[in-house]
DNA sequence: CTATGTGCAAAGGGTTTGCAAGTAG
DNA sequence: CTACTTGCAAACCCTTTGCACATAG
């Protein structure tokens, strides 16, 4: 794997972001420091640095991909009324549940709750 | 909510199948009675009998979406092998510990697992 | 020098949508 | 009669890809 500018700006700019970016958000991140990358390129770094286990990608159902770190293990939700990604760490391993639920080999898994967060539901006027 | 024929015969097909289908999964099958029905028609439909909560949707990362009956809640898992999806019951609630951990209204959720089902375990041939 | 990566623009695949005509109730 | 639904085709959105040029090692 070779060392690029482009692909050093794409892994950091996932790195230091608390915000579970998209390709596109970071496509525009990365460009305010080199405005003539192209999107392809974030497209095809960013499969290559999840494909060796140094970034994470997060399907989310209804929204492009999202993008994480490779921090300690945890669960994504997602707030239904601002769209925004929120960590959870579940305290019992949901591939274990599967494996021993099912009896099949666990390989992965892709969770993303829907959630209501704080300030949505501090700032949500009255509903019924 | 109209009772037309196309919608009939949509809710149907997911009602008695037993494999997951697809949108398109759906509208082969549909139209061998009705070949003049529309795959708009068919996501429509889907779309409908989904909020009406009288059909399920299952996101799988990287394919189309799949479809469900109302059975009994259940998960899903995807063999990465073949691709067929099969259901799992977990023993613990996932929304209930989501809830737990996270201090968040959990408003639903979307998972799938990948697993080696039985059948790619028995016959896959060896490999490193 | 050679393998790998890039920019660009076009293509891809699943899904949604605008519209005029058709149908349910 | 009126609101809802359909078929059709075009549009949409995110993502991937082919190609000729550029760059890392």
């Amino acid at each position: 794997m070779n060392r690029t500018k482009q692909r050093q700006l794409v892994y950091e700019m996932v790195q230091n972001s608390f915000s579970h970016p998209t390709a596109d958000d970071i496509f525009q991140s990365v460009r305010a420091e080199m405005p003539n990358i192209s999107l392809g390129t974030v497209y095809r770094n960013l499969g290559v640095l999840v494909d060796m286990g140094m970034l994470r990608k997060i399907a989310v159902p209804g929204q492009p991909d999202h993008f994480d770190r490779m921090s300690e293990w945890h669960d994504h939700m997602v707030c239904e009324k601002c769209g925004r990604l929120f960590d959870v760490k579940l305290e019992h391993s949901l591939p274990e549940q599967l494996a021993e639920r099912s009896g099949m080999q666990i390989t992965g898994y892709s969770l993303v709750a829907n959630c209501i967060c704080p300030d949505c539901a501090a700032h949500t006027t009255f509903q019924m």
